[in-house]
DNA sequence: TGATTTTTATATTGATCGATATATATTTAT
DNA sequence: ATAAATATATATCGATCAATATAAAAATCA
């Protein structure tokens, strides 16, 4: 990278932090809910900062998506990736998933990508392909997890890995859909156990 | 009802057409996103006209919800309730989501609640009960269906009825986000078959 | 008919929108 | 030191926003 020192007056705030900070604000209020003066406010910086920063209110959004599909990318994958023994990854994984689309702290919880951006893939230009690349992106790490678990000898030969890995993924979406319907995580958590069998059943 | 003549000038548009077409402008560009200007143009009524009909743009909006949930419900649930047989009742269900989720004409496709309404809940009032009684309602009415077979002795005693009803509606949800990403029903279709042994083994 | 009631169209309200012009502050390069 | 470059804060731009005041139009009522 690079880290020598720019001419100019440096920044004065972290544009990662500013970047959470402004989807956090397009998440709880939408695309063209959420106004400049929410935007520099959350961000703690002024307007003119943004703009140079960031461009204009279109590209600090595209920047959002990248930025959640980089870092984020969603916890629930992440657990699923590092639990060793594959049925308890895959019932980590709905549970995790539950569990955070049932919690709603300050209006942020489940899915930027289901619970915002997907309202904006035909108004603003450029969303549609993010949104296309981190579905196809986790689908594949999701069926990387399948065939690690095939060449150890644990699942068959012929698991259906990206069948599978798009089944988690859609069993994700629909809980998201739920509990951004208020669902509680005692309704979704019951038929759990019968997915994590469809899931693995080859 | 009542069809008896009101005093006073008639009204000169149909309110359900003009609850259609507002649907489709919230649908295409978001709450925040469709203007007055937008929604008076798609209805074809005067701004003074919309707020005496409905109130204002949000009391728009639950109605349009309303009458998404009451008329369109969504036409594979219908193909799913109208053919005999199960299995192709099921597969019928999962490929008209898909041919539906597929087509993109004018920006609206797929399902009204998941690519619009879902990311206004903690924004607008009233839309988080309306969504959550939407899914229930649906997830009933799926499941209904099953309850007919086991009653006809096609499905066994003890199908989980409502377990598989919910989740057909998650793998509608499922189909609908990808084909918003842009998803061609090729790649969706092919999970199909899989996906209805799923719905349909006890 | 004239009175009443409701819808309509035109025009406009104050507020807020996204975006920027200007000038000042803070850094590096010479 | 001085110049060049970048970021900052303040103030404000025209456009558009949701919503409405006003009055004409069109119906039923008496």
């Amino acid at each position: 990278m690079n880290d020598t020192k720019k001419i100019g007056r440096p920044r004065t705030f972290d544009e990662k932090e500013a970047l959470l900070a402004a989807m956090n604000v397009f998440w709880a209020k939408g695309y063209d809910g959420a106004s400049l003066k929410d935007l520099t406010k959350a961000m703690g910086i002024s307007g003119p900062s943004l703009y140079g920063a960031f461009g204009d209110k279109r590209e600090l959004y595209l920047r959002t998506i990248d930025h959640y599909a980089d870092v984020d990318a969603c916890a629930p994958i992440v657990a699923f990736e590092s639990e060793p023994d594959i049925e308890k990854a895959v019932k980590g994984f709905l549970t995790s998933v539950i569990t955070y689309a049932a919690s709603k702290e300050k209006g942020v919880g489940g899915c930027f990508l289901a619970s915002c951006v997907i309202a904006n893939v035909d108004e603003v230009e450029g969303v549609s392909e993010r949104l296309d690349k981190a579905i196809s992106d986790t689908d594949l790490r999701l069926a990387a997890r399948f065939d690690r678990e095939i060449e150890k000898g644990v699942l068959p030969k012929g698991f259906p890995s990206k069948d599978r890995g798009r089944l988690m993924y859609d069993f994700r979406q629909g809980y998201v859909f739920r509990g951004r319907a208020n669902w509680s995580d005692e309704e979704m958590l019951s038929d759990v156990d019968q997915r994590v069998m469809m899931i693995l059943t080859p």
